[in-house]
DNA sequence: CTGTTAGCGCTTTCAT
DNA sequence: ATGAAAGCGCTAACAG
């Protein structure tokens, strides 16, 4: 490149890093002749020699979940405004795969790092961290044992919220529907919802397995057969919700006449099944950009503290809940 | 590294590079070394010197989209155990945005390409592909002007399969829900249908827009009204099978007593629904690893000519379509 | 079987 | 304002 322009090869890195320092027709020339080559500069080279090779890591459970979709696809976004490229990788939610994962970013040298942690989290995989070496910020669940930034989602106020709405029009019965109880957010979720039945002097009716059809079933049957029934449902993911939704479909139990559905997380067709499902919907787009700006701060040291963000969810009411168009407080 | 196991770079090296020609007490000290400090070659010195970035590059139009977030999960499964990374760009559709992401991945020197083209396809990014330089593979669309590898879906049979499956249980007042018709994938479906329909000796009622709700109202509107009305519905996408299920849903049209309703693309509620819809399901995942397993054959030079190959799309009979359950020929 | 050496394409002093 | 030269960590001859 320096040889066809004739000239040395400082400048053509002075001009690649934005032209400083260089008299204003060498410039002009050099990008001349960069643009007549379509030359792009060996990536490679430039993180060998300054130890930054432009790139972040992105790993998530898994990418076909649109939460984490979103979350990706943001981060891809704002990382390329900033010419970084993403290196994603997907840890299957298990602990070995993360750690593989952080090896390959390791060999990569990636300038930083968002992370889903795992839900089962691994003292291994902090230790694996620390070795990585550069920012890293939690996304969605907290690293527990390693003290770096996090953004998550408001959830205990979320379910709160989502619960106070259900009682304040006349719930009494209020089953919440889980979970996997290892997960930060199920946690909180699940307290937020306790606080606001302990509050109102109601009785907590908990069933954290609704891990597929058939339990989520089981569960629900369960409860609407014992003494008092139950007069809505509280979905602590939106995997639950849906199931619950199946379920009172199935039974052909009137949604919401008979029994309110609540859940927490949107997604795609919550409006389009009918009845249209309310939701507490999680602000992603917010907490995505906040993660990836956060993330690029710690890299360049505009902020070296660790931060705790949590993002506020919204109640979406539409028509299980059952109290759609009706005057709310 | 090296200073620290006491050896030569070059015995490091090989022990990197699966420890050929080097003793086997010397291996395990070295590899002993190496757990020890955790030590993971640095990637972007061995792309300098090698040529090889062991990266590959994924444009997708988005990854918000079920259908493109499955291709890249099953692309980075597949990459990473054949140690290569994925850095992924999101080309929203546009050419220009693909054209950034292919100096991205020129600057980082990325071994091989897929790409799902963007649906306005231009000279310019055609050109850039070639300056590129390494291995491409199109995937779901053809990169028209280039002779290189595609995977596709066999739209046209698939299509008309689907619309067969109407006509054979009795409709024939069958309106075909679009499309861009700039997409490949849509006139394929679309041939598909004008096949069958003419075959069977009926009229086609094809009606392209249903960009947003309000369009597919207007058009399912339109062909209700007018003389013979219709007695089925093809959506040729997922949106617009949503869309002309939220129509029918909304204007209390029963389905699919009074319309059937048929869809391209199998989507997540589809059989959560009720009634739960009728589907044409493409198989990702087998597309996504023929056409990941093809670039990394052309990367190695196992494969050299230029392949197209059509994975078959399924029927997934469920309700909307009248003839769940039914003998169906 | 193992080490010495010369670059890969950049960035960065240090001269000029 | 520009260039010469050293070196980032690795691989690939080539010697020994």
């Amino acid at each position: 490149m320096a040889r066809i322009a004739g000239v040395g090869t400082t400048t053509v890195s002075r001009v690649i890093n934005g032209g400083d320092r260089v008299a204003p027709e060498m410039l002009a020339h050099v990008r001349k002749v960069m643009e007549e080559l379509g030359y792009e500069p060996n990536q490679a080279a430039r993180a060998l020699k300054s130890a930054r090779s432009k790139t972040i890591g992105l790993i998530i459970p898994s990418i076909v979940d649109p939460f984490f979709a979103e979350f990706a696809s943001v981060v891809e976004l704002m990382a390329r405004e900033k010419d970084y490229a993403v290196i994603f990788l997907t840890s299957h939610d298990r602990a070995e795969r993360g750690m593989a994962d952080l090896k390959i970013l390791e060999r990569h040298r990636a300038d930083g790092l968002l992370i889903v942690p795992p839900r089962t989290g691994s003292k291994a995989l902090l230790d694996q961290l620390t070795q990585l070496g550069v920012p890293v910020v939690a996304f969605d669940r907290p690293l527990i044992g390693r003290n770096c930034s996090r953004i998550l989602c408001g959830n205990f106020p979320a379910a709160e919220i989502a619960t106070k709405h259900l009682i304040d029009h006349g719930r009494k019965r209020i089953l919440v529907l889980g979970g996997d109880p290892r997960l930060h957010t199920i946690q909180q979720r699940l307290e937020g919802y306790e606080k606001a039945i302990g509050e109102a002097g109601l009785e907590p009716i908990i069933e954290m397995d609704a891990s597929d059809y058939a339990s989520a079933e089981a569960a629900i049957t369960r409860r609407i057969k014992q003494k008092g029934g139950i007069d809505a449902i509280f979905g602590l993911y939106n995997q639950s919700t849906i199931r619950a939704y199946e379920v009172l479909q199935n039974r052909n139990i009137r949604v919401p006449d008979e029994i309110s559905l609540i859940g927490f997380d949107d997604f795609a067709l919550a409006s389009t099944l009918r009845p249209s499902i309310t939701v507490m919907r999680q602000n992603i787009t917010e907490m995505a950009q906040t993660a990836t700006r956060l993330l690029l701060q710690h890299m360049n040291g505009e902020v070296t503290s660790p931060q705790q963000i949590e993002i506020e969810a919204h109640l979406i009411v539409r028509q299980s809940c059952g109290f759609h168009g009706a005057t709310s407080k």
